[in-house]
DNA sequence: TGATCTTTTGTACGATAGTACAAATCACAT
DNA sequence: ATGTGATTTGTACTATCGTACAAAAGATCA
């Protein structure tokens, strides 16, 4: 999008460049940032550190450049789910398909490279456990737009619940998902072999249904707690 | 409790062993395991790098101490607060109690060192994130056994809900804590400053709100698709 | 074929990593 | 006061890190 690809574009080995990218998403998703040599990357690539260095300069370079290549299509996709959704008459079922619309891209969307959006959105859930700058700020300014949009649309939804709440449980939505990601074998493990954690359209289902009954939840009166209290005792 | 503590065991700064878990246990937690190194966690502490080799031997011996610390305190507050829980005798103010039990011990407590539990849930947020092997082992040996107690207790106030259903939706829960913990400017960035993601009792009244309501949800029939389905198309 | 540009390779450099270890220093019992 | 064991310091070693760069190899077109 930003070079012209002159007709000698080709390289050697078929696209090493992807390659490298490939393996570099592959590694950093799994392992975290740091963890990660820019050796590492070359070995899992089949290609030469020097080839690195030549391709994305930096190590920060190369992330960048992963971020670059995903971030653009998952908006759009989620973009465009998210207009479909909100052409939904029915509340319930406009609700159901926004927080759809939102999860599926990141499962299972996001771009056209191999492996899907559930590689890059698990990337973005280490960078940011990491606290990775590079990360933090292209996220920010590229998701944010996004997410304000979704927290609107479901708000709309949900004219009752306050918008700080809506803030909240988007956001634990959010943390779910990116949990779901990183650990699933933790879910076959604790469902003693019942579900299948790495099972993306289970996930889904599962992740889809409790976030919409937590979305609809009666809102949190800040000022009068009317129902019953704590019924443990707290100690400080 | 393993070493008895000869008389004459304070050392010249007054526990300095305890400072450097202290600067461990935050850097980690903020930083990750890999891009912390053992000098800077010696100078936040004010002490000699060699003194990290003498008390804990290798970086990773110092992570599990860090974890040894925490796992014990916290797993008992969590056993006492969920057998209270168990005997509340309506279902609904049970499972909320449940849930409470499992969420305030992670933001609160966890042992008696300063700062509470609330770092060093954050710091297993961020070690699950990276994948660190010393951390996985003795995470899932410390705490799967509270896990199955806590899903069993809540399966017990919900048995029309399936435990596969119960296990996922605990899932859930747990990364949307880690994720309050790990990045909670985001949330006040998102609701422009009328939610504060840093104040841990805010953070519980919503989590536990929320997660109610998303245990609540009624089950997946993996059978029949009895609802309408997915409004929005989905290519691919 | 030979010139030219792109890509890959191989190697090297300085910085920093984890850890080991001897010497210095401390607290305390005698 | 002095000896003794626990702790802290200072330093050094080896490995590996990210990155640079010159040379080799490959591709493209006159």
């Amino acid at each position: 999008m930003i070079r012209k690809p002159t007709s000698r574009e080709t390289a050697r080995k078929p696209n090493m460049r992807e390659a490298i990218l490939a393996a570099a998403e592959e590694l950093f998703a799994t392992n975290g940032f740091n963890a990660v040599s820019v050796r590492d990357i070359a070995h899992a690539a089949g290609a030469n550190p020097g080839s690195v260095t030549y391709h994305f300069r930096t190590k920060d370079g190369l992330l960048l450049e992963i971020y670059r290549r995903h971030c653009g299509p998952m908006n759009l996709r989620r973009s465009e789910l998210l207009a479909a959704a909100r052409r939904v008459r029915d509340l319930q079922d406009r609700l159901e398909a926004i927080v759809r619309a939102y999860v599926v891209p990141a499962f299972t969307s996001g771009s056209d490279l191999a492996g899907g959006g559930a590689r890059f959105t698990r990337l973005r859930a280490v960078m940011s456990a990491e606290g990775n700058e590079v990360a933090r700020k292209i996220i920010a300014q590229t998701f944010d737009d996004t997410s304000h949009a979704f927290i609107d649309a479901i708000h709309e939804s949900l004219p009752h619940i306050p918008r700080t709440d809506i803030v909240w449980r988007s956001h634990f939505l959010l943390g779910a998902l990116y949990y779901s990601l990183v650990t699933p074998e933790r879910v076959s493990r604790l469902s003693r072999g019942e579900a299948d954690g790495s099972d993306a359209a289970g996930a889904i289902e599962q992740l889809v249904q409790a976030t919409v009954a937590a979305f609809q939840a009666p809102a949190l009166d800040q000022a009068a707690p009317a129902r019953r209290r704590p019924v443990v005792s707290s100690k400080s």
